[in-house]
DNA sequence: GTAATACATTCGTGTTGGCGCATGTGAGGA
DNA sequence: TCCTCACATGCGCCAACACGAATGTATTAC
């Protein structure tokens, strides 16, 4: 049996989405994939608190993860429903005429171009734009 | 300062849809005024319960309420904040293609045509269709 | 091997949400 | 006025969740 076969659960992903920090997590990735650290920085949120957060979104099936090295990854999976994911489109574009989440894109971008003005990135491998 | 001015709060309103009864109301109400005891009805739940669900929905400001004598109708109210409307379109959009919902929707046909089938329906005035 | 880095998970706590049950409220009807 | 009907709300209980702090687990560096 697929994962994506069996139908999609509605409530959770709207549960998923029923959070602050994991919105602002889901702009951060919005056509990119991010490490982990990123979203530390950027967030100025605990270690493990973004990483429940992480793993919320990864078991509601919207994000999935990739190791590489002592980094992980994270990206946006569009769910193979198209329900789900005509929801989490609407919601995706929603952030566009967001202040805060566009503060937090921006800021997204100024620590990709000078991460060296962040201790805690010393290092740290740059987001990867992806189409979805 | 009007209620539509303040912006919206999205996280409330994934919360608000994050519930398998909510969404069922929400369906229900596509595009009809609906009274509350066609929604205890056609649901089988506890008044109670469906009434607290209601009120969740009044407080996170996508439905509103109107009294007609003993009856109270629910309809859905569309957000103002563009973003908040389309999460919720997509959302009602969604349910088209949901067997469960169509089943709901169906029993709502047929406790309309033959309310004298249903003891809790004496004298319940009729679901109103509605353009939003 | 050891140590350090980058995340994940567990633990304990406070908060919120959903439920059934009982009760309160507001509008008719007799 | 009293009663009933339709619905709302308060109460107690239990489960789920968010959080910080501490601990566990891969992976790399040395």
């Amino acid at each position: 049996m697929s994962r994506t076969a069996r139908p999609f659960d509605m409530v959770q992903l709207f549960a998923a989405l029923a959070d602050p920090t994991r919105l602002r997590l889901l702009n951060l990735m919005n056509g990119r994939e991010v490490c982990v650290c990123y979203f530390v920085e950027i967030l100025k949120q605990g270690q493990p608190k973004i990483s429940r957060h992480l793993a919320y979104l990864r078991r509601a099936g919207i994000v999935q993860a990739r190791r590489e090295g002592k980094w992980m990854h994270y990206r946006i999976e569009p769910p193979a429903d198209p329900r789900a994911a005509s929801i989490l489109d609407a919601t995706l574009k929603s952030f566009a005429t967001d202040g805060n989440m566009q503060t937090d894109l921006a800021r997204l971008g100024r620590a990709c171009c000078e991460p060296q003005r962040f201790v805690s990135l010393q290092g740290a491998p740059m987001p990867i734009a992806r189409s979805a």
